[in-house]
DNA sequence: CCTTCACACTTTTTT
DNA sequence: AGTGTGAAGG
C-alpha cells in the first residue's frame, strides 16, 4: 500500500482508490472530505497514471483550490500543477474566453459583478420609465440571476405564460422585458455578469458539440468540490462533460447546503442517484475535527430538519468542554464579553489569535466586534465584507483598465467618463449615449472619436481629450506588460494626483491603495505561475476572487471575523457565533415557510461544525440597528441545543421570553441608557424608567388613539398607525419626549388599558 | 456643469 | 450609522 493511504478509515480509503465510474461521498462535517478528495486525485496520478491535464476538478473557493493543489503536490510533485482545478466561474471563464467567437464575443469580454450587473438594471427601469420602488434592483437581479441558473434565457422566459402570471401577481409584470433588455445590453457592452459564464458555459456545450466534445476528450476524470452548493446550471455543465466516460466523483454535504438562496439545488445531490445507476456513494461519518459535546449539539440542531439523507456523524475525540453561553446587555457589550473572554484563554492557555474566530449572521455585525478586539489590542482579520477590490479609487481604475481592453464596456465608460472631473455632465453622457445608439451602431467607442459631429465646442473638446488618453494607453498595451500599463493609467488618469493632492487621512489611505493595486499588478506579472500575464487575465482573476481568497497577510496570527457563509470549510480551535437573537439569527427574512428555516438551521449547524475545541455562542439583549436601539430576545436556535452540551450556569431558561425581558432586561436597559446619559446628561432627569411589569403588546392590538408606553419615552397618545407595506409603523405623541414615528418592527410599545 | 444639502433606505448570505 | 439619490442654487 502506498503511503500516502496509511491512515485512512474504512469509507475515506474506499473514496480514494475507487476511481472509475460515478461516485457520490456523503461527507460529514470534519470527516476528512478535502483529504479524501486530494489523495483521490493524487492516487489518479501517481497510481493510476492518470495525465493531470485530464483531471478536472471543481472547487467553490480559489483558495479551497489553491490548498488542494498544494497538498497534491506534496504527494505528486510539481505535476500537479497541471490540473484543470478551480472554481467553476474562473475555469469556465477561462474556457468561455478561449471559445468566445462561437458565442459572438470578443475575446477581452469583461465580466460585470454584481455592482455592474445593478446598475445596469437601474438604468434599464429608468429608461422604461418604470418605478424603480416596485423594481428594485435587487429585486430584479435575483429574479434574473435565478433564471439564468436554471438555464430559463430571456427568449423562453418571456414566452412563457407561467412567468408572466408569476410576475403579473407579483405586480412586476414587466420583469421579463427588463431580462430581456439587460441580456441585449450585456451582450452588446461585450460583458457577461457572473451567471452568464455558467449559462453561456451551457450554451457553447448545447450548440457546439464539436467543442463539447473536444472538452469531454480532454476531461477523463470529473470531480466536484461542495456538490450540495452547486445549481442546476452547474450541475449540467459537469453531467455533460463526463457524459463519454461517466468517471464523475461528487463530494458534498447535505447538511451544509446553505447557498439555495443563490440558486443552489439540493435536488442534484438526490438527482444524481437516479442520474448514475451505476453510482457508488461513500458515507463518511467519523468526525476527526471537534469535541463529542460539540459533534453532539450539532447532530442535534441538525436532526430537527426533515429530509435529511440518513447518516451519523460522530467523532472518537473527548468529550470537551461545554459549550458556553453568553448573555450581554448589549452588542458592544457583547463585543467586549467575546474580546475579554480571547484575552483571558489566551493567556491561560497559551493559545494565539489565529486559533479564534468570531462568526456572524450579517456583515454589519462585525463592527461592535471588531471596537472591543482593538481595544484591547487584539489583532484581527475582516474575511469578506468590503473587499480591496470593491473600494471607489479600486473600482475606478479597474474601470479605466476595462475600457482600455474593451470600449463597449457601458458600465466602466459611464463610470469613467467625468472623472477625475473634465467637464462632461450627465447630460452630455446622454447624448453620447442616444448619438451612439441611432447613429454609430451601438458603438460607443464610434460615438465618442466623433463627438465634434453632434456634442457644442466645449464638450466635444473635453471627450476629445478623453479619447486621447485611452487611445495613448492603448498604446502602451501593445508595447509593454499590464504593469505598466496599470502604472501608466492611474498617472496619466489623473486619479492618482487628484487623490495626492487630497490630503486627508483617507485621500492618504486611498492613494495608497492604488499603489497597492499597481503592486498588485506586479506581483501578478511576476508570478511565475501565471502563464498568461495579460491584462485581460489580471482583471479576470481578480473578478472572481472569493472573499476568502482575498488574506494577502503579513502577520497570520490574527483572530478571524466573518460572516458564517464565508466560514464554510474552515476550522478554528475556538470558535464563536454571536448575535444568536431572534430577528437576526435566524434573519427574519427566512421565517415565512419552513424550506427557509431549515436553511438558517444549516447555516447554524456549519457554525457550530466549525470549532475544533471550544465553542462559544452570545446574545445580546439590545442592538443597534439601522441606528436605532432595538430589543432583542434569543435565538429560537439555542433552545434546540439540549441542555447537557451547555455550561449550565449560563443556561437560562427563556420559555416566557417576555417575562423576563421585563424585569431584569429592564433593569439593565435603564442602567445602559444611564451610562449612556453620562455623556449627555440632558436626558437623565427625563429618562423613563419602565414599568417593572414592562412586556410589549402584541402590535396588532395597537388602536389609533390608544394610551401606550415605551420603554424609553414613556408614556403617550397613539396618533396614527400605518400597517401597509413592510414597515409598520405608529406615530406616538408623548408626554415627555413629543410626537415621534417608531417603527413597530423594532419599537416595543406596551398597551396601557384604561 | 458642479456643489451642497436633505432625504430615504438599509442588513442576509456571495460566485 | 452610513451610503446613495435628487433637488436647489451657484
Amino acid at each position: 500500500m502506498s503511503d500516502y493511504l496509511q491512515g485512512l478509515n474504512e469509507p475515506q480509503l474506499e473514496g480514494v482508490v475507487n476511481t472509475e465510474g460515478p461516485c457520490m461521498i456523503i461527507a460529514g462535517a470534519g470527516s476528512g472530505k478535502t483529504r479524501v478528495l486530494t489523495l483521490r486525485i493524487a492516487h489518479l496520478i501517481k497510481e493510476k497514471g492518470v495525465d493531470p491535464f485530464r483531471i478536472l476538478a471543481l472547487t467553490f473557493t480559489n483558495k479551497a483550490s489553491a490548498e488542494m493543489r498544494s497538498r497534491i503536490e506534496s504527494v505528486v510533485g510539481p505535476e500537479a500543477r497541471n490540473i484543470w482545478m478551480g472554481t467553476f466561474h474562473s475555469v469556465f471563464a477561462k474556457i468561455l474566453r478561449f471559445e468566445s467567437d462561437r458565442l459572438g464575443y470578443p475575446r477581452d469580454f469583461t465580466i460585470y459583478d454584481a455592482d455592474d450587473s445593478k446598475q445596469l438594471i437601474k438604468q434599464i427601469v429608468k429608461e422604461m420609465g418604470l418605478d424603480d420602488k416596485i423594481y428594485k434592483p435587487n429585486v430584479v437581479f435575483s429574479r434574473i440571476s435565478g433564471a439564468k441558473n436554471r438555464l430559463i434565457s430571456w427568449k423562453e422566459y418571456i414566452s412563457n405564460p407561467l412567468f408572466l402570471s408569476d410576475d403579473e401577481i407579483a405586480k412586476k409584470p414587466k420583469l421579463g422585458e427588463i431580462y430581456k433588455r439587460y441580456c441585449i445590453r450585456c451582450f452588446k457592452a461585450s460583458a457577461m455578469d457572473f451567471d452568464d459564464l455558467l449559462f453561456n458555459t451551457n450554451v457553447l456545450f448545447k450548440e457546439h458539440p464539436d467543442v463539447l466534445h473536444k472538452y469531454q476528450q480532454r476531461f477523463e476524470y470529473v470531480l466536484v468540490d461542495e456538490f450540495q452548493d452547486t445549481n442546476v446550471s452547474q450541475y449540467l455543465i459537469t453531467k455533460k462533460l463526463a457524459a463519454v466516460r461517466e468517471n464523475i466523483c461528487v463530494v458534498g454535504d447535505d447538511a451544509q447546503s446553505i447557498y439555495a438562496f443563490r440558486g443552489a439545488d439540493i435536488g442534484n445531490i438526490l438527482n444524481f442517484e437516479k442520474d448514475y445507476e451505476e453510482l457508488r456513494t461513500i458515507k463518511l461519518e467519523q468526525n476527526y475535527r471537534s469535541t463529542k459535546n460539540i459533534v453532539g449539539a450539532a447532530n442535534e440542531v441538525i436532526k430537527r430538519n426533515r429530509g435529511q439523507l440518513p447518516k451519523e456523524v460522530w467523532t472518537a475525540n473527548d468529550v470537551g468542554e461545554k459549550i458556553q453561553l453568553i448573555k450581554a446587555s448589549s452588542d458592544s457589550e457583547e463585543g467586549r464579553m467575546v474580546a475579554g473572554e480571547i484575552f483571558e484563554e489566551k493567556m491561560e492557555k497559551d493559545w494565539r489569535n489565529l486559533d479564534y474566530a468570531v462568526l456572524y449572521r450579517t456583515n454589519s455585525q462585525s463592527r461592535s466586534i471588531e471596537e472591543a478586539l482593538r481595544r484591547m489590542n487584539i489583532k484581527y482579520k475582516i474575511v469578506g465584507g468590503l473587499s480591496f477590490y470593491q473600494r471607489k479609487e479600486i473600482k475606478d481604475i479597474l474601470a479605466y483598465l476595462r475600457f482600455i481592453l474593451n470600449d463597449q464596456d457601458e458600465q466602466s465608460f459611464r463610470r469613467i467618463i467625468n472623472l477625475p472631473k473634465r467637464g462632461i455632465g450627465q447630460g452630455t453622457v446622454d447624448k453620447i449615449m442616444i448619438a451612439a445608439d441611432e447613429r454609430f451602431n451601438g458603438g460607443i467607442w464610434d460615438a465618442l472619436t466623433n463627438a465634434p459631429q453632434y456634442l457644442a465646442g466645449r464638450a466635444a473638446n473635453a471627450v476629445m481629450g478623453f479619447v486621447e488618453l485611452i487611445k495613448s494607453l492603448r498604446i502602451d498595451l501593445k508595447k509593454k506588460d499590464a504593469f505598466e500599463v496599470a502604472k501608466r493609467t492611474a498617472k496619466d488618469s489623473g486619479i492618482l494626483k487628484q487623490l495626492f493632492d487630497d490630503k486627508t487621512v483617507e485621500g492618504l489611505t486611498r492613494y495608497e491603495n492604488v499603489q497597492e493595486l499597481i503592486n498588485a499588478v506586479k506581483e501578478f506579472v511576476d508570478n511565475p505561475e501565471n502563464e498568461d500575464k495579460s491584462l485581460t487575465a489580471f482583471l479576470q482573476e481578480i473578478a472572481l476572487l472569493t472573499g476568502v481568497d482575498q488574506d494577502k497577510d503579513d502577520d497570520p496570527d490574527k483572530v478571524t471575523l466573518m460572516t458564517i457563509h464565508m466560514a464554510k470549510g474552515l476550522e478554528f480551535k475556538h470558535v464563536f457565533i454571536v448575535g444568536l437573537e431572534e430577528d437576526l439569527f435566524p434573519s427574519q427574512m427566512m421565517l415565512a415557510n419552513r424550506k427557509d428555516l431549515e436553511e438558517e438551521r444549516r447555516l447554524f449547524y456549519v457554525a457550530i461544525t466549525r470549532a475544533e475545541i471550544k465553542l462559544s455562542m452570545s446574545y445580546a439583549l439590545t442592538r443597534y440597528r439601522f441606528g436605532r436601539l432595538t430589543y432583542c430576545e434569543p435565538s429560537r436556535f439555542i433552545d434546540e441545543i439540549p441542555a447537557q452540551f451547555l455550561n449550565s450556569s449560563q443556561k437560562k431558561t427563556h420559555t416566557s421570553a417576555a417575562m423576563s425581558f421585563s424585569s431584569s432586561t429592564a433593569t439593565k436597559v435603564s442602567q445602559l441608557v444611564k451610562n449612556k446619559a453620562n455623556t449627555k446628561p440632558l436626558n437623565v432627569s427625563t429618562q423613563h424608567k419602565p414599568s417593572l411589569n414592562f412586556a410589549p403588546s402584541d402590535a396588532n392590538l395597537l388602536y389609533e388613539g390608544a394610551r401606550v408606553e415605551h420603554p424609553k419615552f414613556g408614556f403617550g397618545k397613539l396618533e396614527q398607525l400605518d400597517l401597509s407595506g413592510p414597515n409598520k409603523r405608529a406615530k406616538v405623541n408623548f408626554e415627555n419626549f413629543g410626537s415621534k414615528t417608531l417603527l413597530l418592527s423594532f419599537a416595543k410599545l406596551r398597551l396601557v388599558e384604561s
